[in-house]
DNA sequence: TTCTAAGTTGGACACGTGTCCAGTCAGGTG
DNA sequence: CACCTGACTGGACACGTGTCCAACTTAGAA
């Protein structure tokens, strides 16, 4: 069981193409409807190949968010904190609406106790502060920041959350971060 | 198919077995390894039955925690809108964090597209919004106030799903949504 | 008491998950 | 060239989900 590890030579080619199955898949079908075995068939491969490359349906969505997450990374841009903010959280949440089906896949699939999705929460998880940090730059108060910070997250963590349950759509994120965004920084900078 | 509508008289009673063995199991073995059999052999009645009652385990875990939650509402209590908002999200964390089994089943159970769950998910939702307007009362200027709700409903579903994936635990939820209402409220009132 | 209808049951079903393993295949290495 | 090793495969497995249905039980109405 030593697979997932090394990703290099022939086996980062059929990995590739699992992912690139999975998309697809995800896409086609949505995630309720995606299977494992359906996504191993479009990739060409066995069902058991596909099982030493990706834990569980779970992780499969995880690597695929992690990646297109990572896909758009923001170039910094604005003169202001709540600026550069607004940017960011308008970023992703124009991502998210771009895949939606990937969007609602990964809410539920980062919920998993999966040791390889859990990686992955870790990596996303840090990544969304990373982003929110880096919008601030500079311009809180350091004694604030941290509070600021968490309740960013949280919001946003919350919109994935409503969004993946359906109460508000993907498209609606924008607008509404931005005003979310605009209520917490209020009174900080 | 009428099952799941009336819950009169020898239903009602069936129900109930059928929930409080659903807690039970839950507290004893986690959301994981429940299983609606188990639940059913618990509540001695045969899984068939279990199935008229419960659309899904989903919609078990969402009952569960729609009853516990109505089950704790708050009398409201503080002279400020700052104070009352926090008193109500920490008595939502406290609850939480006296149920984590039930709590962290019923994340992910939420997002299902199970109608039944979509039901309670409605509810539920709204109840968190009741809850946070209630405190607020008219502490808030109107045209603020939607604005203030949404980060608020946002940063706590955001804590719920942090919560759910293992990022927080429970027991922190609750100091750590007090700084997070300060950091939302501050400059609002 | 007999009839009726609601409630319950056992058991089978189709399907998805994730695991396992013996066996095949291809491409270097010696 | 024969050989080895890593990748892949087919097919079975145990298990959970949720559905279905014909048959039983039971309580209350006629």
């Amino acid at each position: 069981m030593v697979a997932r590890q090394a990703v290099d030579g022939r086996r980062a080619e059929t990995l590739e193409k699992l992912l690139e199955a999975g998309a697809e898949e995800l896409r086609a079908v949505g995630h309720e409807a995606l299977t494992v075995r359906s996504v191993a068939a479009r990739a060409g491969v066995s069902p058991a190949t596909a099982y030493t490359y990706v834990a569980s349906k779970n992780h499969l969505f995880a690597e695929l968010f992690w990646r297109y997450l990572d896909s758009g990374r923001p170039e910094a841009a604005g003169s202001g904190a709540l600026e550069r903010l607004r940017a960011t959280t308008r970023g992703m949440a124009t991502q998210l609406a771009e895949a939606p089906e990937l969007s609602a896949a990964v809410t539920p699939a980062l919920l998993s106790s999966d040791p390889d999705v859990e990686r992955l929460r870790l990596r996303i998880g840090a990544e969304f502060l990373q982003r929110f940090a880096d919008a601030i730059g500079d311009d809180i108060p350091a004694e604030r920041l941290d509070g600021v910070l968490d309740a960013l997250v949280l919001a946003f963590s919350g919109a994935l959350l409503q969004a993946g349950m359906g109460l508000i759509t993907y498209t609606d994120l924008g607008d509404r971060l931005d005003s979310v965004v605009a209520a917490i920084v209020e009174g900080h900078l």
